[in-house]
DNA sequence: CTATATTATGAAAGTGCTTTCATGAAAGCA
DNA sequence: TGCTTTCATGAAAGCACTTTCATAATATAG
């Protein structure tokens, strides 16, 4: 292979004018930590010097690959999202994979990419977070062999990584059950955008079941819908005004809970004496706080999903997975 | 040379199924006029039946028809980050730019970003957050014409947007004399890795622009540093123990100055009255705890810097920019 | 009908890059 | 000081196509 006199440069022009072989002036390129650093500086000098630009096309053909992984996410307004991206950016980083994030703020958008991403074939995999995806979505993906991973949503022909919401909701009833409580009242979310999961719902499942087992009432006013985000409305006070007022309160987010926290004190309520409240994600500041919380782990389930994905990519002939991370109960200062 | 079972085809495929050679598939395809009109018409509809579309031109036309911003960031541990890379990612959004991002943990991985980002991975821009960039990499970026924008860095060939860290320290000393405290200790960050930069330095410089102007003194043991997160080492104990116990805090963020706040309550201190406390930032949880703070608009950096961008990328012959976002003192409880 | 010019086609040699494997050198250890 | 490890490097085998070059097939002319 002779190097050219061509304009355009190639990696054997770069070789040659360096005195290494096209081998390592790659892997200056693109694992840098596989060359020595006076190797890497010469050859960067080289490229420099003669004016090298990498071709894109022939980079594709020889990795077969597009190096990309893409991310699909509802946008991360939530703290608990950005756990999970950290620990899927942490799990890419060292790979050689790029990691391209699509917000979805709509849903025509995901709609959108779930049918022109596999298409245009510009990515390896795709990690869909909290997202619904429909069968036929699924077929489409699966059909055009977009590796996926899909986190908090089920589908039987995709792999998934799981949170058990309905065992998180069980387990917070059960525990203030436990605890002694008998009127305890359940906050919900009231406006998740229309492409969102409902998570919610399952964790209010749950919850009943540990109430209908233990014999407990759950009447309708104990279970509330009010905003995501730390400042609650109306509706949460009032529960806290009701005559039979609840001594705990299950939340089905811990931004809610430390709303409701924050309510309570407002209220003069001493937490936990008159009033106990448990949460649901641990998301950083829930320590702060001290509240009690059911933990799913975010930022390992951003992580597994990597894993998951390369480990598929490697092999693509194994079985598609569901993972089912394990909830955990944290117990801090508000029960 | 096999031909594979993949539901992507390659020429090979093609060639085998129609019972010719991948050369006149290829010209069939490149240069009709070299290939009779029989065999144009068979190799056309093996392609059509075995649904044919060859990878090169799939993957050069995706990279092509969507423009990449790529997104240097130290890697999102800071709940002020994650603002940041929010208000990038909701101005790429609309647009039809990709958004890739590149997260940073150690200063290898900055340098060998910025040395080959803009010639291997074909990026329209690139905006690096909170990285201190070289002449030498800031020459080079230029040299490879990728529109660049640094948030948090200064530097006078690139564009930046930048905040004015002692302007912001100047403001909270100013503040704090202003209530009448004369004893006011500083808290700076210990523990940022190598390769972050420092802004804290330049906050806490402003800061001793204040007291001194006002005439009042900052013994050595006021100032000191502390890791950066919630839990404060001993050293922030020791702040509160001294003899002569500072009125106020100005802490160099606000996670730190959460930190001090939760101590000073162990410690049975009152806040405001006993111990007034300043932090920087005005992260979300900020106005949960109700602390007093210098605001920097985090999600408005992130989301001018890609404007910025978008400006140049359209009128590449506009000067570059130095844009200084301006600090805002939010008063609440703390003080 | 031969001899010759024209095509249409396939084998094989590129194309510019990545990656595996093997090797020589340097470093660590006894 | 000799022996094992580790590390940096180069040779060479792909990758999915394109192009060159030689050849078989056909057409054209004499």
């Amino acid at each position: 292979m002779k190097p050219s006199r061509d304009p355009f440069p190639t990696i054997y022009d770069v070789a040659q004018a360096s005195g290494l072989s096209i081998a390592t002036i790659s892997r200056a390129l693109n694992s840098p930590e596989k060359v020595s650093a006076a190797t890497r500086e010469r050859v960067m000098r080289t490229i420099e010097e003669i004016g090298f630009v990498p071709k894109a096309d022939a980079r594709a053909r020889a990795l077969q690959s597009t190096g990309r992984i893409g991310v699909v996410t509802p946008f991360f307004t939530a703290p608990s999202f950005v756990a999970r991206l950290r620990g899927i950016a942490d799990a890419i980083s060292p790979t050689n994979y790029e990691m391209v994030v699509y917000p979805v703020d709509s849903s025509e958008r995901i709609q959108h990419y779930v049918q022109t991403l596999p298409l245009t074939r510009s990515l390896d995999g795709l990690i869909i977070v909290s997202m619904a995806v429909s069968d036929e979505d699924a077929r489409r993906l699966r059909e055009y062999q977009v590796e996926t991973v899909l986190i908090e949503f089920p589908h039987p022909s995709l792999n998934t990584i799981e949170i058990d919401d309905f065992e998180g909701g069980l387990m917070a009833g059960q525990y203030l059950i436990a605890k002694g409580h008998e009127r305890i009242a359940f906050i919900g979310v009231a406006d998740l955008p229309e492409y969102a999961i409902h998570p919610e719902n399952r964790r209010l499942l749950g919850f009943r079941k540990a109430m209908s087992r233990a014999g407990l009432p759950l009447p309708e006013e104990y279970v509330c819908n009010v905003p995501y985000r730390i400042e609650l409305n109306e509706s949460a006070r009032r529960l806290l005004d009701l005559p039979e007022r609840p001594t705990a309160i299950f939340a089905a987010t811990d931004l809610q809970a430390m709303g409701l926290l924050k309510i309570a004190r407002e209220k003069g309520l001493r937490v936990p004496e008159d009033l106990a409240i448990v949460g649901f994600d641990d998301i950083d500041f829930a320590d702060y706080v001290g509240l009690t919380t059911i933990r799913q782990h975010m930022y390992r389930s951003g992580k597994l999903a990597v894993e998951l994905l390369l480990s598929r990519l490697k092999q693509p002939d194994i079985d598609v997975q569901h993972l089912k991370l394990q909830l955990e109960l944290v117990e801090r200062s508000t029960t």
